[in-house]
DNA sequence: ATGTTTATCGATACAAGGTATCAAAACAGG
DNA sequence: CCTGTTTTGATACCTTGTATCGATAAACAT
């Protein structure tokens, strides 16, 4: 059997490591603090959380996560961006529920769809999009806080 | 007939007129400068023609158009914000011309048919959506430059 | 182990897009 | 014209980052 005593390596590291940078001791703590955080976070709190670590750091940091598709950056209601974990691979959306932060993925065929139908209706050639999901999820429905 | 000499004001003033703020001249020289301008704008964009006016009061009344739906704000893939006149009444998204920044507005009931569709998907009661379409539109194809 | 190269780091300044404060000015109505 | 209420501009401040740059730390090869 071979050791795994030491493979606990996290899988943002390992994305960025992928992509060939360096494994650094400060990423591993950003990346610690982000698998530490619950349902979705700002760049602020990982920065209140490593006193430590330059604040340019950990956004150059969330940055390199994010073009190695192992995080995803969403927008609330009023503009304010988070971040969470991304778990999916393929393309997909968000639903945040604006009251606790949790962050989902769903990637609905149907919405795929539509874009290629307005690709119709709006004039011009569809280059991208961006679509977000508001919610107030089940935790928060039941639960009296929050 | 009545006379509609002076029958020329701004459909942006008259919006917030009607929400009982106050006529003012600041707020002229502001729907005006929108009025002229093409396509869309930034709020520096404003600021930049109107040195005259505050920064502050630019912000501010662009806020009022907003919340009387006179003016909509939009969002580049960038994340960088843009307003522009919002002429449709109702419920609708935008398509952003990502080369010379014109926005359309369009209401399409099968987005609102995907979100409905999406309600069983999503886990917890949706509260709201972000959407923008990103196109490269008819004039720009066409014209060489941009 | 040690050097060499290059990436990365933290501190700092700066930028964009706004908002809070507050005294002064402009409205609107009588 | 008076007067109470809004609005305004200046200013400071806030949030979410990015540019710069000398110091430090990885990675790799001796
Ligand atoms: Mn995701
Ligand atoms: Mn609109
Ligand atoms: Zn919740
Ligand atoms: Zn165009």
């Amino acid at each position: 059997m071979v050791s795994t005593t030491s493979s606990s390596q996290s899988d943002l590291l390992l994305a960025i490591e992928d992509q060939g940078h360096r494994h650094t001791e400060t990423r591993r703590l950003v990346a610690e603090a982000i698998e530490a955080s619950p349902e979705s976070f700002t760049a602020e709190e990982i920065c209140a959380q490593l006193p430590a670590v330059g604040r340019a750091t950990v956004y150059r940091t969330l940055k390199l996560f994010l073009s190695a598709d192992v995080l995803c950056k969403v927008t609330l209601p009023d503009g304010a961006p988070r971040y969470a974990i991304d778990t999916g691979g393929r393309h997909h959306h968000h639903s945040i529920c604006t009251s606790c932060g949790a962050v989902s993925e769903f990637r609905a065929s149907t919405v795929e769809r539509v874009l290629r139908a307005l690709e119709r209706e709006v004039e011009g050639e569809i280059t991208g999009h961006r679509m977000e999901i508001y919610v107030r999820c089940g935790k928060c429905q039941s639960g009296a806080a929050n």
